[in-house]
DNA sequence: ATTGACATTGGACTTTACTCCAATGTTATT
DNA sequence: AATAACATTGGAGTAAAGTCCAATGTCAAT
């Protein structure tokens, strides 16, 4: 007899809102099953899973995904080629996870010497800035060159 | 006389769709200036302010900041106290960025030990894979220790 | 005068992941 | 029987940053 748990239970083990567990419910993401007053019942399988939400949240996957890609728990016939399919998936997140590393290392650099050039002015930090900028506007959308190109931090010259 | 430009010529130099222009003027982005027809006019300066908006999007403010904090090209009086403070939100934006990418690295870690363990599953691999998921589920709240603590993978046993 | 390409507006809709609410039902305790 | 503390549901609202639409106005060329 494992034990059970009631709505409440299972959102103060796991720190996720009551809400918001009915939610993962309705839209399928873990249903617990019901007793006979259709009061949830959270079995720890289901919390095992709930974890596994949390841990996919983490990695940025949306519910989306967790809903449709990781249901793999869930069949005991683990196909290999599903398995292939799953794993070029990770693969897939992580190279775009890598991505948004050396966007927001960019983005870490740009901050650092904006904040620079802003506390003391002086044409060195003040064209390292506008390197990264042109560099990151490049970035943006690799294509018309051709117009204004002043350096975007803001001071008129 | 500088030339000016429809939203149109706007839209297609800076790679920002039309509809999105016209938000930005509603919510005081930018707002250029209107001809006797009440068609928006952008000057070379609304350009250059665009650009801004878009390099601190890239930067992952909000519009909410872009447009709060940042009129300072606008201020002819530059305040150095008000240099001051927009340099220190600058580095709270840096500090946060840098939260950010310790974050993704970590998943992107989780990402590769998943997609090997899936690969060809060892001890090894399933090993570090548990210990991460460990790692992370403390990460994601400090506390209640005392549950099932299975590894996240989702294999039952 | 009509067509086509452009512009305007207010307002509704989209997405994601919740979050809140009101009306109502259930359980346990007083 | 009344009360408190739970639970249920459907449905509405929220945030951010757009995106789309329909009705309408303007402009240049035919």
């Amino acid at each position: 007899m494992e034990k059970q748990y009631s709505i409440k239970e299972a959102s103060q083990l796991l720190g996720i809102p009551k809400d918001t567990l009915r939610y993962y419910d309705r839209i399928g993401i873990v249903s617990p099953s019901r007793e006979h007053n259709a009061y949830r019942r959270y079995s720890k399988a289901d919390l095992v899973e709930l974890m596994n939400v949390q841990i996919m949240q983490y990695a940025d996957f949306s519910l989306e995904e967790i809903k449709g890609r990781f249901q793999f728990h869930r069949m005991q016939s683990v196909d290999p080629a599903y398995l292939q399919e799953v794993a070029e998936f990770l693969d897939a997140k992580q190279a775009e996870t890598r991505r948004k590393i050396a966007h927001l290392e960019k983005v870490s650099q740009l901050l650092g010497v904006a904040a620079e050039t802003l506390r003391d002015f002086n044409p060195e930090s003040d064209q390292r800035l506008a390197g990264l900028v042109r560099e990151i506007y490049r970035d943006l959308h690799q294509h018309e060159p051709e117009i204004i190109k002043e350096d975007c931090d803001g001071h008129q010259n």
